[in-house]
DNA sequence: ATAGTTGTGTCAGTGACTGACATAGGTGTG
DNA sequence: CACACCTATGTCAGTCACTGACACAACTAT
């Protein structure tokens, strides 16, 4: 134990990204990882339940300030206004964690299997806001069709700006919302 | 080979059905499936790319008919139009297929690993839908957001049907493009 | 006829993941 | 302080998804 002045769980993270980005997701094996990281193969499937999963462990933080910020809105706001406010107060956050977030969107836009991973956690990801919405007596139907529609231009704007910095993550949001609104 | 008047592929895909619904995915092997369809584990992974491709093989047919729908709508067309057009012209296709669809449906809903399948099934023909929008001249960010948008409306409607049979498909879909467009 | 082509079987191997059991260190309670 | 408990890890054996290599049989085209 106390390997180190980081956890297990930080190290095991740390070093499945770097060997991700040398030799590529599927020429990399758990043993590796763990090894690298110090401990034995079994800890580290003891700490994520599969080797995908060690790349996905951000969600919660990000999660949270958006349903606060959705239940902290003024009343009265419209559903989608509620979303995109809740998307510009986490936007430095999200800029914030460049230096994590590049490699590793680098490692999973090259690995289906991890594109197939993140699929799934925006959908995560939408049902919590559409609960957020709901809490605020959106009701059902709109609160699911929102929370698809906000995500889909939360996650278009978030990808394009890690594929290149400028225009910021707040102005892409921007985009992204005019281009829904001009649909209808 | 020719061991009967339907393919091995069809073989395989009923007895893949029919063994998840009785023991659940994860408590059936790739052998057993092969063993029922009374071909060697080593074919069932010639046919299909891994264990939970066997549930996904009509994406194709509908695709085709969605971009034809869309391809062939009436010049002028607004985008989100096009989409349900697109998607009304598809409801008794999809109405047809419940008996096939609905067990189906009822494995996924059970199992997390397939439902992450599906994500990305429904997130390859959001893209053809972006596509075929596009190839009308609808500009790219809009196009991706009104498939987005679109799918979602789509999967919900599909999916509440396939729960419950009435009402029926194309009323779910109004009522979907209803709570869709009363956001704006 | 003969040479490809296609679909399958066989076999051996890798690697993701799991269950069972042991142990070490840390934490609390008497 | 001794003891019981808990948590994180190691060890080991096993299952199963999936792959590559090779062989063979039937069908197709020339």
């Amino acid at each position: 134990m106390t390997n180190s002045g980081s956890t297990v769980r930080d190290r095991l993270q740390q070093a499945a990204v770097e060997l991700f980005l040398k030799n590529g997701f599927d020429d990399t094996t758990a043993a590796q990882i763990a090894d690298r990281a110090g401990v034995t193969e079994r800890t580290f499937f003891r700490h994520f339940r599969d080797k995908r999963e060690v790349l996905f462990d951000g969600q919660a933080v990000l999660a949270d300030a958006l349903t606060k910020s959705i239940a902290d809105a003024p009343p009265g706001t419209e559903p989608l206004d509620l979303l995109f406010r809740a998307f510009g107060s986490v936007t430095q956050l999200i800029e914030a964690n460049r230096p994590f977030s590049k490699p590793r969107q680098d490692v999973i836009s090259a690995t289906p299997a991890l594109q197939e991973r993140e699929l799934s956690k925006l959908a995560a990801l939408t049902d919590i806001l559409a609960a957020a919405l709901r809490e605020r007596g959106v009701p059902a139907a709109q609160a699911t069709m929102a929370a698809h529609v906000g995500m889909a231009a939360f996650a278009d704007a978030t990808l394009s700006w890690l594929e290149n910095e400028e225009p910021g993550l707040a102005d892409r949001l921007d985009q992204a919302e005019k281009a829904l609104r001009s649909l209808f």
